[in-house]
DNA sequence: TTTTCGTATACTGTATTCAATACGCGATCC
DNA sequence: GGATCGCGTATTGAATACAGTATACGAAAA
């Protein structure tokens, strides 16, 4: 049952809100087939209902993820509307909810910005991944569901496998590994609380400057962590949950310090 | 330290959230008049930078929660934007923001209502706040400074003392306690999901079947819950605090199964 | 050369208008 | 009498128009 939920991770940051879930069932529903419109010959048309508004937010939260718009970076609403063609409303609409956010600022009459992240404020992320993941990993382990853990280990071993490519291939299989274990609570406010987090934290955007070869090495640790869930008392999962994230931190810290790579992380 | 982080904090939380008590604390710095502005003989001018969307949306959330509107009921745009006299614009800004913050549920071309709450969801919040308050107990605990136990303290004697009146006081004292934990934090994240917790979950509608003897005990606990942080190790402080959470979900089950008060909980 | 003043400009916030769509209700047909 | 169809209406989404404000830039004065 939470499977299903976790089944598209970015799409469902996008139609996270309530009413995001309706447009997805409908093009479930579709692709699938399900009972209920078995009995039809007809699919049922997908009322093209998307909202100018969701498609802008969509786009520009996506562009500061991937690093397209960097931290510091101007956006001015009549500029971005006639960009892709459509009036100032939805893209106001658009802004102001990643201002609320966390992802933009409004800098007085200049537009708005993509929010500049500090070690400070990576730590304090980081500390609050610990909270909900770590809590989500007791929950699971009390619960000591098969098929839960069982849909977990499957997810890390399919995104194991899928991870080769480079940073954003590795920082998608991360999210959603650990997605997953929140997911497996069943708890819709720890998942928002997740979300929140990676999306609007610019999460992609921290991990640009950590190498690869240590990506790949946090990555399989996520074996242990669900063995952990599975084999110890739920206190010991947290804090392997715990422990996992720290070793994280510290990876981050040591990239937003030492800019060793050749993208420099200092800018005016 | 934390005081200069958390006075941010808490500034930027009053304007966002239920007291409303932005146009107040303006008022309030308009009229001490800061060390800064000691040198001139004039009053830094208050920007009345208010958008009127974020008004829109201090009315909406404040009705939701003290009941006046209740779950369910209908929310027009144009109707309301009529009532407060103001274009539909800002309203529409306002209720888009509650209906992702969960407050509020698009309907079709119905507009929008307040939305239902049932058990479950009543549990998963209550599980999200374990989560949360449970960690912040956890890190006030590590830190052991004697400057936030000592503030922590304060707030639970001023908001036991002040809570002496119906209901509705008794939950903003109980949530100030609450909030000042996941403030001594320093960590403006957790923070943030502890108001989107008991903000957006509409906590008071909750709240509003329970009777007022069993809050008062409720409340007294929150001593034995600083004592905790203060003496115990880290892990019991944590535990201490998911206790006394629990027993709040219980009391919460309680009122909401068995509508003891005059006022039903069931309704169409 | 530096500082101050004024104006032009570049924004956002709000109002108003236009367009599309879902829903209810009444009329009509079987 | 009940079901079905068509239309009016209510309501939102998007576009455009208007107003105000802060910023930047240049000109004038010291």
């Amino acid at each position: 049952m939470p499977s299903e939920a976790s089944d598209k991770v970015r799409d469902e940051d996008t139609s996270r809100d309530t009413t995001g879930r309706t447009r997805r069932d409908r093009r479930r529903a579709h692709a699938g087939g399900t009972g209920a419109s078995a009995r039809s010959p007809f699919r049922t048309i997908e009322p093209n209902r998307t909202r100018l508004a969701d498609e802008v937010y969509r786009q520009v939260l996506d562009a500061v993820l991937t690093g397209a718009l960097e931290p510091g970076e101007r956006i001015v609403q009549d500029r971005l509307a006639n960009e892709i063609n459509i009036s100032r409303t939805p893209v106001r609409e658009a802004l102001l909810h990643l201002e609320r956010e966390g992802v933009l600022a409004r800098v007085g009459a200049a537009g708005f910005t993509v929010r500049e992240i500090g070690e400070r404020e990576v730590r304090d992320i980081y500390q609050a991944r610990e909270a909900i993941e770590g809590y989500a990993a007791r929950i699971v382990a009390e619960r000591r569901s098969a098929a839960s853990l069982k849909r977990i280990e499957r997810t890390v071993e399919k995104e194991q496998s899928m991870a080769v490519g480079g940073v954003e291939e590795y920082f998608d299989a991360n999210r959603r590994i650990h997605r997953s274990i929140v997911d497996e609570t069943g708890n819709e406010y720890l998942l928002r609380g997740f979300d929140a987090l990676w999306n609007r934290a610019l999460s992609f955007r921290i991990f640009a400057t950590i190498q690869a070869v240590d990506l790949g090495a946090s990555l399989r640790e996520h074996e242990t962590l669900v063995a952990s869930m599975r084999d110890d008392p739920p206190n010991e999962a947290a804090e392997a949950m715990i422990a996992h994230i720290r070793e994280g931190l510290a990876l981050q810290l040591r990239a937003l310090t030492e800019p060793s790579g050749a993208e420099g992380t200092a800018h005016p």
